[in-house]
RNA sequence: CGGAGUGUAGCGCAGUUGGCAGCGCGCCGAGUUCGGGACUCGGAGGUCGAGAGUUCAAAUCUCUCCACUCCGACCA
């Protein structure tokens, strides 16, 4: 490819809007241009990487067994409806009419289609297990697209569905499906986490995400310091909104006879002081509480208000130093969304007080509430909390004596230095997810009729079924981001737009000029597809050096003057290189 | 969707008592340069985001709409 005929050039000026290396570096390498917001031409450089680096996920796809197809872009409506998925929030599905007046959800997922597929194929036992994918684009309407192809309201992503006969089988399936992107993203140059994460709307049990580790990534992550690995690829990490941990005082802990769970432990009914209720003319905050009592905050109980989709009252109990984690309490409360509850709801509704939230007294019988637990609130021994009422607090509360909550729970949410479940601390991390897996199991086979085959008795039986996704844009930009320097891009061999970027340098006027050219040519014909010519006679040569380096092809090739009938080799990133003879380059490349 | 902000040439911006549409970079042409983003001369390029209103006159004042950016909640 001659550079003066590629479409799509670099550019000294960026617009401002670009903030991260990989957005900024695409736009001015020419890789991509945006369209509106959240949306991008891939250009030819571009694309030429993007289709690489599907090349390789197919690879490790079929070679895992998957096969890869191709489902229609425009859903049935009717499908999302089936799987209540119409009203889920999360993301608002994209809808079209066609003339008829028939909705189509423009495709952000695909688990309908491909169930509904599968169940109308008449399928036996005999035909499980099978895995199939595709490479489509995918609609999203994000409301706020940002960081360049990190995050974008359409998109190509690689999405698989597998269907097993149970849950032994499946486990198998993902097994090896974590184990191929392990190596997918291996192949990319990219280390990734393994991070056990939130299902969102997509349904399930468990999940894991793909995440590149990067100071620009959205998705927050807990690794525990110092951990011995746990997966022979990859590091073990866990999701915010998942991440279990200890609720044990880490900070400067009292003598051991002392701490709650060693007098939960003892179980010493004298150490259970009676429940009294007692003035408290303060604020309403936490602090006011540690203040008026003079306690620590680990002695109060925190409760906070929320009101579910069904309008159901949730009463989320937590000790007073720990947060409520919402996503934690959606799962346990089986609620799609949460938000918390007014101070007129409070007082009205709820007939409580602003900042003396308690789950212990009775409250209006009206109003049922529904009261979770964090699994912290047990160990607590004499607590303080609210009572219902303005400036009246309870102290020496205790769980179990004094109130049940309809679930103990884990709602609350982990911070840096919290301790594991094996006693390590927990430490933050940001990172880029640019993989996902899914287990399914029955979620959507039971929510769609029929989604069943004939098992080994003849009776029908519902698909185990597992997904996986990995979004393409997204994984090219996090390998930008991760492999750059200040002079541009550093792309890995196996996804580099051409292998070799080659330069020549003579002016027409120049004796050796034809010379020059007819190495060039003899380089075009032999490396053919692999190789972008700088062809340009009209710049300088230090025009030509930063273009190479901006759009980071692994092998640069320069013949000049002064290259004297060789070919000087440099690969990106080092600064060192060699004069070559162009024979012995032709054999080593072609080797 | 909540909060903040911006729309003038491809990009970055200037443009106030309302009175000829500007600058820098980039782009095109000619020439001089020619191994790390050269120089000279010449040139092209605008529905001033859109619509309505006020006015003799609107990029500038008013209203409505649209687009985009940033901060929050969500995802590959």
């Amino acid at each position: 490819m001659k550079y003066s005929k590629l479409f799509g050039k670099t550019t000294k000026n960026l617009s401002k809007d670009a903030q991260l290396a990989s957005h900024k570096l695409l736009l001015q390498a020419g890789f991509i241009k945006e369209s509106t917001a959240g949306k991008y031409y891939f250009l030819p450089l571009g694309w030429r990487v993007h289709e690489k680096i599907k090349k390789i996920i197919k690879q490790e796809m079929d070679g895992a067994g998957g096969q890869e197809m191709l489902s229609p872009t425009l859903h049935p409506l009717e499908l999302w409806a089936e799987t209540n998925r119409t009203s889920t929030t999360g993301f608002e599905l994209l809808k079209v009419k066609d003339r008829n007046g028939h909705e189509f959800a423009l495709g952000g997922t695909a688990e309908e289609m491909f169930v509904d597929l599968v169940r109308h194929m008449n399928l036996t036992h005999k035909d499980l297990p099978f895995n199939i994918y595709q490479f489509s684009t995918k609609f999203r309407d994000e409301l706020r697209p940002r960081g360049g192809l990190l995050r974008v309201r359409e998109f190509v992503m690689k999405d698989a569905y597998s269907f097993d006969r149970n849950e032994e089988e499946f486990k198998k399936t993902y097994e090896a499906m974590k184990k191929t992107y392990s190596r997918i993203f291996e192949r990319l140059g990219l280390q990734t986490t393994i991070v056990e994460s939130d299902n969102g709307y997509i349904g399930g049990e468990y999940c894991h995400e793909f995440v590149v580790e990067s100071e620009v990534g959205e998705s927050k992550f807990f690794v525990e310091k110092n951990a011995l690995p746990r997966e022979a690829l990859a590091e073990w990490g866990a999701h915010e909104d998942v991440c279990r941990f200890s609720r044990a005082l880490s900070e400067t802990p009292p003598p051991a006879s002392a701490t709650p769970q060693a007098l939960r432990a003892g179980q010493s009914p004298q150490s259970l002081k009676p429940l009294s209720e007692v003035d408290a003319l303060r604020g309403p905050t936490m602090k006011d509480g540690e203040k008026f009592h003079k306690i620590a905050p680990h002695e109060q109980l925190k409760t906070v208000a929320y009101l579910n989709e069904k309008n159901e009252f949730i009463f989320a109990c937590v000790r007073g130093d720990l947060q409520i984690n919402e996503v934690k309490l959606c799962h346990q409360t089986s609620s799609i969304t949460l938000r918390p509850t007014t101070n007129d709801e409070i007082i009205k509704q709820l007939n409580s007080f602003p900042g003396f939230l308690s789950p212990i007294s009775q409250i209006s019988p009206i109003t049922p509430i529904r009261v979770i637990a964090d699994i912290s609130v047990p160990q607590m021994v004499n607590f303080t909390t609210g009572a219902n009422r303005e400036h009246r607090d309870l102290i020496n509360a205790n769980y179990e004596r004094d109130f049940k909550a309809e679930k103990v729970a884990d709602i609350a949410m982990v911070y840096e230095g919290a301790l594991s479940e094996n006693g390590l601390p927990l430490q933050a991390k940001r990172g880029i997810e640019v993989g996902n897996i899914f287990q399914l199991g029955y979620h959507y086979t039971n929510l769609m009729k029929g989604a069943e085959f004939v098992n080994e008795n003849g009776m029908p039986q519902k698909f185990y079924m597992g997904c996986y996704g990995i979004g393409l844009g997204r994984t090219l930009a996090a390998i930008v981001e991760k492999m750059h320097d200040d002079k541009g891009i550093l792309w890995p061999e196996v996804v580099a737009p051409f292998r070799f970027h080659l330069i020549t340098l003579t002016s027409p006027t120049s004796p050796n000029s034809l010379k020059i050219l007819d190495i060039a040519h003899k380089l075009e014909q032999k490396l053919g597809d692999e190789l972008l010519w700088d062809d340009r006679e009209d710049v300088s040569a230090g025009v030509k050096f930063a273009d190479a380096d901006l759009i980071g092809c692994p092998i640069r090739l320069v013949i000049s003057e002064k290259t004297n009938g060789k070919i000087e080799v440099k690969k990106r990133g080092e600064k060192e290189s060699n004069l070559v003879e162009v024979d012995k380059i032709l054999q080593e490349i072609l080797k």
